[in-house]
DNA sequence: CCATAACCGAGACGGTACGTCGCGTCTTGAT
DNA sequence: ATCAAGACGCGACGTACCGTCTCGGTTATGG
């Protein structure tokens, strides 16, 4: 006995949020701006998101930057590769320029604190850490912190993308991994680099 | 040939911002909330800061969170110490809440973000080279990237203490360090941990 | 399809209106000032007047300070009533602080000033014009020029209140339309004339 | 041991007045624009005169609008002219402008009040009084109220002026002029007395 | 098969905070 | 020594946007 939810402006609202956050940016994005471009109003977006934090996570969502899935058979290949899909995405405003106005605003919402969590940063994690497991099982890597280790690659990347202190060129995924690579290797410092069989 | 600009508004405001921003937090922080508190009017504030960014910046710069001079006579010390000053400061709501709302901002004023750089992380920034240029001359470290070891450093903490997706105890600065440094010592693994002589 | 305008906020803020201007004059009447005597805020006052001339003249609407129904059956004295009345209606403040400041601003806005005349003048207007018509049915007057005969009656009073060059005591009402009804010549009609020997 | 004022000061600031009044009308006028146009400062203004209000009516006087001399040994024609000169002078915005502006704010300012009908009324009034004075030695007019007799001519004129609320054509001069000494009764003098039959 | 009741969309509301203009004052440097 | 000048502290302005409430129109179901 009641009316259904018009998909049509979920899908106009998500992209009109991606439009304006890449033309304004995140400080000047109000609802009714996106009311406005998505041909709908404020309360049909407010139903559907509590906030506009939680509607600017979900357009995020919806776009899944920077996340990739790689094989390579070798730690540090893969790790790089995921680094250099981090360096990538942080570049596009729709990443750079959300990510710390969320962060500013996820002490005051625990909930939203988890969403953000789980739509920014868990895929990005996930991703690694197979890579990681699969490193074990050939033994690349002996028993380690995976948490620490995690934050070893990321946080450089992550860090100079948010602070914008010094430069973040294409080739600062393979300088950290190394760097972090021949710390937790099994002493053989050959670890640091490729350790697919030749062929 | 002018009036002179009245100084006690200056500190009233900026004490004013402090108090304020550790109660409400960033985003609930206004040009009129802080006018009031600190008994003086909008435009007196916006004549001596150009936006609350620059206030906000303001009134962080006065305060020097987390910055430390440390000398123990061995890197690692040095740097832990330097780490841990960098987490506490972190956990003080007056960095962590202001940081990545000041962030968001960065990009749309190329002027807020060098002074933000400066303001934010050159003092930190210089305190670790101290501490890394005495252990270079006393030979402690090969040649390195600087910039690059001290995000590996810092970096791991600043993450932690913005995305909140992982604990950031007391023994993370000691953790994050030997990490780093097993892999850019000298290859002599002894290198991450305290190098002073015995006595 | 939408929400009901409060009409209590009306009421308060033309009550706030007469108080003030009765309190502090028109032009320490701020909006500021009504809204917090209303228990309101500026734009809510703003979405129902355009300017705060508007409001002013519908405060003074609500009020209908100084008009009058009157049928003595006699035209002097039915005027002299519509004129005291006018007389005691400018010395209160509401009419005499207001009007000349509606007045400077009529210029700058067309629609303001058809409120004005509406308000201010019209009621006063037909009141007079109807015992006028009264007494050109009972024969009392010839044939005339209603219009400049109510500015001849009207002017004086509304003069002596704006300019307060003279005395606007009781007797005046009766001293203007004796003098308009009658003329102040000697009662040779030519003094009307140019009186010049010819040549 | 004293610097002189500069004179042309003076000048150049009752010239910008009198041009910005005429631009932008009274309310738009600040002090501000006062002294940019005139290329001097607001203190410089102000030490010269003792309020806006002072100031426009310093102008006003600078400029004398609306009053003439005229002898024409006639009455009627003289007030004819005098009228005339009246009703051109309130079409000058200089005139019709400002002088609501300034009414309304007389009443707050006892001094500003005289110095107003110093300026902008007494001139006009004396000039009328020399043509009454000199029709009364001519036996032309009966002893009168001269005071009376100055408003009913003027009144209509400034009232149309102020209010707009019908035609100051180039006729209304000598309309009201005609009106006013000959009346407008049916010549039976009782017309202006009760005229309710007794009872 | 149609009536009905729920729920959606939309629009305007009351209100907070914004950034700016102009005021009147003070104080300083030049004449 | 005095005045022109510039910046000051401040009150008020008009506006943008927020989050909410109320209303018609549509839709899927129960009688």
């Amino acid at each position: 006995m009641a009316r259904r939810r018009d998909e049509r402006i979920d899908r106009a609202v998500l992209a009109a949020v991606s439009e304006l956050v890449r033309e304004v940016g995140y400080s000047a994005l109000t609802m009714e701006g996106v009311a406005a471009r998505a041909g709908t109003t404020k309360p049909a977006i407010r139903r559907r998101w509590k906030s506009r934090q939680h509607l600017v996570l979900a357009a995020m969502a919806h776009e899944r930057v920077g996340v990739v899935e790689i094989d390579t058979g070798c730690l540090h290949c893969d790790i790089v590769g995921h680094l250099e899909a981090l360096r990538v995405g942080m570049a596009d405003p729709a990443l750079s320029r959300v990510i710390p106005a969320l962060l500013a605003d996820l002490a005051n919402d625990p909930q939203l604190h988890e969403e953000f969590l789980a739509i920014v940063w868990e895929p990005r994690r996930n991703a690694c850490v197979v890579s990681l497991r699969r490193a074990q099982e050939r033994g690349e890597v002996k028993q380690l912190d995976i948490d620490l280790l995690l934050d070893l690659f990321a946080a450089p990347i992550v860090f100079r993308a948010l602070f914008r202190h010094a430069d973040l060129g294409p080739d600062f995924a393979e300088l950290v991994t190394r760097a972090v690579l021949i710390g937790v290797g099994d002493g053989d410092t050959r670890t640091s680099y490729c350790t697919r069989p030749a062929g």
